[in-house]
RNA sequence: GGGUCGUUAGCUCAGUCGGUAGAGCACCGGCCUUUUAAGCCGGGAGUCGCAGGUUCGAUUCCUGCACGACCCA
């Protein structure tokens, strides 16, 4: 039938049922249990058994096969999707002719004796039912589901309604911030909250989202990062503080990639990278018990197993390994024997600074390899304008990268809180800029006086949490773990 | 930005070596009191992504565009 048909032939079913007085959107429906809570109390029952008890559930109406004078249905709520029967014997003949009236993707309120049937599956033998919202569209066919995958992204609602993962995934969002938060609370960090329209946007290196404030008269930045201010914070003495929220950066969309991310980072005063590393350590395991249960975990049917301690490398010999180049090489010659070794290498590159090369290896030679997590240490000086330097190495700095099925999903430092230093890398990344490195952060004046001050030593971190996500809900696309992704 | 592939009924998909299209589910009617992708009988349902071109004729071939997926930058 044409959907026009379809659609018409719900809202004539709408009018009648009005004309019999029946109100199809009420306003409350009191229910007893959810459907994991039958199962929960009654799902250990053998086949053919009665309860003889009444529950109340409320859910969307799902599947119905009619059998002459009984039909079986399914009512699927957040829970879960459990059958119910309604026969003659129970409803009467009216009232069953109703029941059997109703339309897949209605919502529904059914109160009945959950029994099992010969099978012994557990079911609700409906003994009322209430309409609770008419649905007025098809829903996807009941054995493949929506799977066009533009369908799913542009009508998000009908996808959760179709598809488990899809529900499943939004649930493990709540799962991990959840799990971030108490972990870090429990270590003692505060929550906390800075600006996201920025006067000078930092702590990253990225381009902006712009937008303008009408009343100041004054161009403002989407935050790249939050880096700055919470830096600022211990600053101000509040020692351990960290956020969880959205940050913006104007670049392309991919399956690793989303112009909006939910970032969380934490800042721990008196530590340096290695506390970051318990802490990351930490938080992914937190993660891990709160989704799964166990460290063990399977991403896209692949073993993965984040039980900490995690393998830690140094960046630098695990480029020298992936990529076979000599890495302490001067930059001219280093780029000379990635082009006779036949690696890709993108030609504004070539003129530096040497840490992209060196970047660019690891993302070319190396990342793919990076399974269980892996932290990778000891950044190069000039791509880390924020890091404090190695002890005992000037041109590389206290930084890692945490890597887990080949993808970067956090970054840490020793914080530099020498503002001399800091205003010196400031000025080299004012340098690239006018070189023509878009990315390149800008200096931020009020930034360097806060940190005259005096900030104490600390870790910080910042993990993409999106991609965290992905990991723990076995998405392949960041697409898949945004509740509504972008769309074009 | 470049390359490859895709877009057919509400959904999932066939198909047409160029002669305006099919299935299953869903929907409508009938039968059916333990089904669970229920079953059986019957029925209706399509601008074949959009716009051009070639052709007697295009959903099919060609070009462009839109949207999407994957890969590359």
């Amino acid at each position: 039938m044409a959907e026009a048909d379809l659609l018409a032939a719900r809202r004539e079913k709408l009018l009648r049922l009005r004309d019999q007085g029946v109100n199809p959107y009420p306003y409350s429906y009191a229910r007893t249990h959810t459907v994991a809570e039958v199962r929960a109390a009654f799902g250990s029952l053998g086949p053919h058994q009665r309860t003889g008890t009444r529950v109340r559930l409320a859910g969307r109406l799902v599947a119905l096969r009619r059998m002459g004078r009984a039909a079986f249905g399914n009512v699927l709520d957040r829970s879960g999707r459990i059958q119910i029967y309604a026969s003659t014997d129970v409803l009467g003949s009216e009232l069953y002719e109703r029941f059997v009236d109703l339309d897949l993707g209605d919502i529904v309120g059914v109160a009945g004796e959950p029994f099992t049937t010969k099978t012994g599956e557990l079911t609700v033998d409906v003994g009322e039912f209430t309409l609770l919202a008419k649905s007025l569209r098809p829903l996807p066919e009941k054995w493949h589901g929506l799977k066009d995958v533009e369908t799913r992204y542009r009508q998000r609602a009908l996808d959760f309604i179709a598809n488990d993962a899809a529900r499943r995934a939004v649930e493990v969002r709540a799962l991990v911030l959840r799990s971030c938060r108490s972990y870090l609370d429990a270590q003692g960090f505060l929550e906390v909250e800075t600006p996201i329209l920025q006067p000078i946007y930092g702590g990253a290196s990225a381009r902006p989202f712009v937008t303008h404030h009408n009343v100041l008269g004054r161009d403002l930045y989407l935050r790249v990062a939050p880096e700055l201010y919470l830096k600022r914070l211990l600053v101000g003495g509040l020692e351990k503080v960290y956020e969880i929220g959205r940050n913006f950066r104007n670049e392309g969309i991919s399956s690793m990639h989303n112009p909006e991310f939910t970032a969380l980072e934490a800042y721990e005063a008196f530590g340096d990278y290695e506390r970051a590393m318990e802490l990351a350590e930490g938080i992914v395991e937190a993660c891990a018990l709160a989704v799964a249960g166990t460290t063990r975990l399977t991403y896209q049917e692949r073993e993965l197993d984040v039980t900490p301690p995690w393998r830690r490398a140094s960046l630098l010999d695990l480029v020298a390994e992936g990529s076979g180049c000599d890495v302490e090489k001067p930059l001219p010659e280093l780029v000379a024997e990635i082009e006779h070794r036949g690696l890709p290498l993108p030609p504004p590159l070539r003129n530096g600074p040497k840490g992209k090369v060196i970047e660019h290896l690891l993302e070319t030679c190396v990342q793919d390899s990076l399974w269980n997590p892996t932290f990778v240490l000891d950044f190069p000086l000039d791509i880390s304008p924020l890091a404090k330097r190695k002890r005992g190495r000037d041109d590389l700095v206290e930084r890692f990268e945490l890597y887990v099925t080949g993808r970067e999903v956090a970054n840490a430092f020793s914080e530099l809180n020498d503002p001399d230093d800091q205003r010196e890398r400031f000025a080299m990344q004012e340098a690239l800029r006018a070189g023509g490195d878009s990315e390149a952060q800008p200096l931020d004046e009020d930034f360097l006086r806060d940190l005259e001050l005096g900030m104490p030593p600390a870790a910080g971190i910042g993990f993409g949490l999106d991609r965290l996500i992905m990991v723990f809900a076995d998405m392949p696309s960041i697409r898949e773990v945004l509740a509504f992704p972008p769309l074009r």
